[in-house]
DNA sequence: GGGATCATGTAACAGGTTACATGATTCA
DNA sequence: TGAATCATGTAACCTGTTACATGATCCC
């Protein structure tokens, strides 16, 4: 997998963590993204495209996929996660996003996930969370002291605080995300 | 122009806004991309890149090519803003960000070359984002005060957490923008 | 009978990105 | 001579995304 381009990468991890719970199929999984759903504020995935991503998780071995005939009802395609998918999809969810503008989407989609599948790991994700920014933090306002000199200089230190202030934001909002996480055992 | 997939859209609007300052050809303008430069911090754009996105601006008549032959070196391609293309990236300088996630990339960037054009500019955008900001932050605060039961209850008001302290924090760096950009009435 | 639900897929479009190609000039 | 600068371009690749197609069953 390579760099995420788009939105479809972080759909792909979701639909991997989903399967965490056990295998399933396409209009099953489409049901966690139906208007209205936790998933479906966190982002949008259509149905096609779904299944067109299952068909990539499949091809990339990710996934297996099952035909499962049913009398009366048209076959579902059950897919379970494979080795090498459940490996991938657990190493995502423990690793904390490295660049900032994954906050917005990757690392809710994270959360969200690792405390479905258990309280602990997602304590654990906000704690490593945290650990990365605070050192990103104190880089950021180590760049900013050395950066004083040069072309656009006044332009450049706004641009350090607005990163910095993010950062801070993003702190106390892990905190809180531990604190709201402790106490609720459970998500639903 | 359509909704901005990928970082081009932001890249398209950056070229028509440096062409603002007179026409330009590519080689020119790619100087402003060069690593270490401030447009590269906001966002990498590599030479090649570059002159296929003027040539989508020429077919949308955005710009207007014109060959310029010169004796010894090779040919350059000076390209002008069309009144259309003009009146697009004014607009669009003068129009704040709608999505908190377009704070990272097109705000800046707008920042910038609002203020490379005229102070003025720069500061009115800066009101006009900040008024669009804290009407959000109130939207917000209601939302989450709405949308108190249901699935998911808990984290949802966790999301609704992060939305608004990355809201206030970005109200924080406008205020703190309108300064720096008052007192230095020139960026470079 | 007809709308909602179940269930899946794919062909085609659209767009971003880059590897690579070209070739002259300047200057150390 | 050979590296850096000047200057441009495009064909191909890759990927995301969606419009549309199909058809059975359930239940009112």
């Amino acid at each position: 997998m390579r760099r995420p381009l788009t939105a479809a990468e972080p759909a792909r991890h979701a639909l991997l963590g989903l399967l965490l719970a056990g295998p399933s199929y396409g209009y099953d999984l489409a049901r966690a993204f139906a208007p209205g759903t936790l998933l479906d504020t966190i982002m949008h995935l259509g149905a096609s495209h779904l299944y067109a991503l299952l068909t990539q998780l499949e091809r990339d071995g990710l996934v297996g996929g099952q035909r499962l005939e049913q009398g009366s009802r048209p076959a579902r395609r059950v897919f379970a996660l494979t080795d090498a998918g459940r490996e991938l999809v657990q190493h995502w969810l423990d690793e904390p996003v490295e660049r900032p503008r994954d906050i917005l989407l990757d690392f809710p989609l994270k959360l969200y996930l690792a405390h479905r599948q258990d309280p602990a790991r997602s304590a654990a994700l906000i704690a490593r969370q945290r650990a990365l920014f605070v050192s990103y933090l104190e880089t950021l306002e180590l760049e900013q002291r050395h950066d004083v000199a040069g072309e656009d200089a006044a332009f450049r230190s706004l641009l350090y605080d607005g990163r910095i202030g993010r950062t801070r934001s993003a702190l106390a909002w892990f905190d809180g995300c531990a604190e709201a996480l402790r106490v609720t055992s459970h998500v639903s």
